[in-house]
DNA sequence: CGGCTGCTTGAACTTGTTCAACAGCGGTGG
DNA sequence: CCACCGCTGTTGAACAAGTTCAAGCAGCCG
């Protein structure tokens, strides 16, 4: 369970058997559980901790001040929530609990020392931030000039890669715990219309969505619709090129 | 002129003189000039060079195919342009000159050199990804949930606060040489609707805006209507805990 | 059973888009 | 020197996409 994160950096670097378990030893150690719906992290919350995602889904929100939210991500095992809480004073957004949820609490400290004596994987968390900042980049497209049927489509299709990538898919087939109302806010729609956009991908036979199970009947068809292209996501082990370094 | 990245830098942690010093070396090796409207980085392109901005306006952009385009930040002098260039395979967006502009070229081996033997520049260069980010994400939650009128609003003050961080302002005055068509592409919204949403922020008395030239006259008021919160762009030296580290 | 959460539907409404046209300005070439 | 072009900003009017409001339904859990 431990391990989605070191399989989720292995698409980036090659890393050592001792650099695998030096990460599973750290995972291991301050693990907590979190009911759904809690907020693991509060706005402005100044904290020395990073929290690294065991099991469960969690997103990345803000709220404005009259109520409206938008998720800025969802996180799912593997993902390390916040590289920021470490170095920046306080949280400037919330992490909340979509379904239980289990972290791993990492120390500033352990975060400094891994950058400081491990290249690779000092490289590896580099990586990390930076596919993490890519898929942040194309959420922005998606927000800003995609119709609500390319954004859903789009979404649908990150989040299912995004599981494949740590193995929590079964061939079309994958787990998606949230709600349409939790998916408006992540497209910036309203639940209403998300739903409507959901039957219209049904309808056409792209997708089924039930039970909190998603299955993608026509995967090529819906990144079609949606104009994805998987290439931000940067999932294709372009690191190779480094293993020659150290 | 070489210098913004230094000063920005130092917003975030105290730099020592030789860590200046190196800086400034580095930034004044390879400087290029580009013109204004041409792509610095095309989508796709592959290269190990990051580049920093020394002087002008540039921008990240994405462009659909049916020709929608989205752009995911604006550069100004001291902004790294792409981090991801240097480790990533391909650039997963474009970037292109707004106006002439001046950048230096920095080597990945560069980077890397810098995040191995320099603690502070190492922090420094961290600390600049996670306020991108965090950008990025104040980014997402304005085309998600914030009005026309809130978005605009809202990027006038960022980049306002952007500029005078790296001393571009003069009073409650800078340079805006952004056509209403690019400011558009940037909050997801028609330039006919930038352009009413500018006229409406103008009978307001909150800004003016001719001739490339920015003057916010209500930084308050301005601040209200976009429900703006500067705390996301991470400008108030928060680093100071880390000097007695190392 | 009753209350809660999540999904679905209809209909009126709003925000922002699209299309089309025009004005002002600076540069260019005949 | 003037005519012309392209770019930027501006305006009006029709239009479309998505929101809001309101209600009902199904499943789940105490």
């Amino acid at each position: 369970m431990a391990d989605a994160l070191t399989r989720k950096l292995q698409n980036y670097t090659a890393l050592s058997a001792s650099e695998r378990a030096l990460l599973h030893t750290v995972l291991s150690e301050r693990v907590r559980r979190h009911d759904a719906r809690r907020d693991l992290v509060c706005e402005g919350e100044i904290r020395g901790v990073t929290l690294v995602m065991l099991a469960g889904w969690a997103c990345r929100y803000k709220t404005l001040e009259d109520g409206r939210r938008q998720l800025s991500a969802f996180l799912i095992p593997g993902d390390i929530c916040d590289h920021s809480m470490v170095f920046l004073g306080h949280a400037d957004h919330a992490i909340g609990a979509i379904t239980p949820v289990t972290v791993a609490e990492v120390q500033r400290e352990t975060i400094e020392r891994f950058a400081r004596d491990y290249a690779r994987l000092r490289q590896a968390l580099w990586w990390d931030m930076l596919v993490t900042a890519s898929i942040q980049r194309e959420w922005t497209v998606s927000l800003g000039r995609r119709t609500a049927l390319e954004r859903v489509a789009h979404l649908l299709c990150e989040l299912f890669l995004r599981l494949q990538a740590v193995d929590l898919t079964r061939s079309w087939t994958c787990e998606l715990p949230v709600t349409q109302a939790e998916f408006a806010d992540a497209t910036g729609l309203s639940h209403v219309h998300v739903n409507r956009t959901l039957q219209e991908l049904r309808a056409a036979s792209l997708v089924s969505w039930q039970d909190r199970i998603l299955t993608i009947l026509d995967f090529t068809a819906l990144a079609e619709t949606a104009q994805f292209n998987a290439g931000y996501l940067h999932l294709g082990y372009e690191g190779q090129h480094l293993d020659a370094n150290e």
